[in-house]
DNA sequence: CACTATACGGAATGCCCATTCCGGTTGCAA
DNA sequence: TTGCAACCGGAATGGGCATTCCGTATAGTG
């Protein structure tokens, strides 16, 4: 991707206290990432290492080199989603509408779930989410304030809870994650406006006669 | 369960063709039927043959004998809930309000997916049920009629169709599948009344100020 | 009671992966 | 250019699990 061979050598130890990569190294690293990406994402969880290998076009040494573990790679993908989505959420907090700000997120959220199937699956078998990188990179603490500003504004339902989010993602994951290429698209996004509407704090009217977008 | 001797026995051949079971296989098949029951409502659809059998208190063999294999046991398993789901359905026409039928129907089922965590994986990973069993034991067609007089009388959603529920009840498992063990008991109660409230008609009001029904 | 078609148990087999190992390469500092 | 530590590739290993095989046991019949 970048050309520049100098990169972030520093002499002879990167930042934390590592040598630093040598720079075959660091492009293998990115390939086998990038690589892990998509067939993780098309295959789900139970892709296989030597395929991720062959995708990124390097050994499957080479892959464990870089992460001692299936699970370790599959970490990184994840905590990467997440602290993405941090941000995301970050922004929202800035928004007008409180309850519109959460509604785009979780449509964005939604949206990158569906699209990986491995991270829908991780998180189907992970709903203790809470203690894990999502606490750490801060999302569960942002989507929380959100909810509250949300409630305080009378837009949400006063008995939605952070984990209520986690849950239905997954639940829409789980939705999709079986679907995925049988049942083509299967209109999730209808999906994602009916859990909306279910959080919507009631009497507040619900979406204008619900668009006319039946399925298949 | 039945101690009469006498059971389908026509002197040579049963109903179909094959030649009729001996007692002992009989009694066999049950117990592993039984044992399966239990232990995939457990650990889920990758609970081992021999854990099976070793409930059931037979060989690996015998389980083979009956089923020919893992897929053909799960089969027989979610056929008969599919059944029993059926009969319900039927039940749920003949009532006052088809709207809150439908709720009922929806919170069976919730629950006896819930109680299975095979079934929940089963359900989630195929979504093109409709060909499947639920078809056959007409499950699906008693399910549409049910949403029609609900959107008949009003109470529910016009875009609602049939694949949703399917969609719905996987989801929720998906849900609960995952959270099996650690979060206990979850109160996916609470989940299926948001759904519920997703589907109803926009307008009518919706539950009574929820239920401070709170998580944990 | 004897006989045999059915059934049974459970060791053995075969396949599918994740993970390990090690002889051969290659950045890169001097 | 040279030397070697850091890397590579990919064959080999090991464990888990569905499925098969076969010698033994037993309903059910005459």
């Amino acid at each position: 991707m970048d050309t520049s061979t100098t990169a972030t050598i520093d002499g002879e130890r990167t930042a934390n206290g590592k040598p630093a990569l040598r720079a075959d190294a660091r492009r293998n690293r990115e390939a086998v990432l990038a690589a892990a990406r998509e067939r993780f994402g098309e295959c789900g969880l139970d892709c296989q290492m030597d395929d991720i290998a062959r995708t990124a076009g390097v050994g499957v040494g080479t892959v464990y080199r870089h992460f001692p573990t299936k699970e370790d790679l599959i970490a990184a993908l994840v905590a990467d989603r997440f602290e993405r989505l941090a941000e995301r959420a970050e922004q929202a907090l800035l928004e007008r509408d409180p309850w519109q700000a959460f509604c785009e997120l979780i449509r964005h959220s939604a949206a990158v779930t569906i699209r990986d199937r491995a991270l829908s699956e991780f998180i189907s078998w992970h709903p203790e989410l809470g203690q894990h990188e999502a606490v750490r990179s801060g999302l569960a603490d942002l989507t929380a304030q959100l909810m509250a500003n949300a409630q305080r504004v009378g837009g949400m339902r006063e008995d939605a809870v952070v984990e209520d989010v986690p849950t239905l993602i997954c639940a829409l994951g789980a939705v999709t994650a079986g679907a995925s290429g049988k049942m083509p698209e299967l209109n999730w996004e209808r999906y994602v406006e009916i859990m909306l509407d279910g959080l919507r704090a009631p009497g507040v009217n619900k979406l204008p006669p619900p668009r006319a977008h039946i399925p298949r």
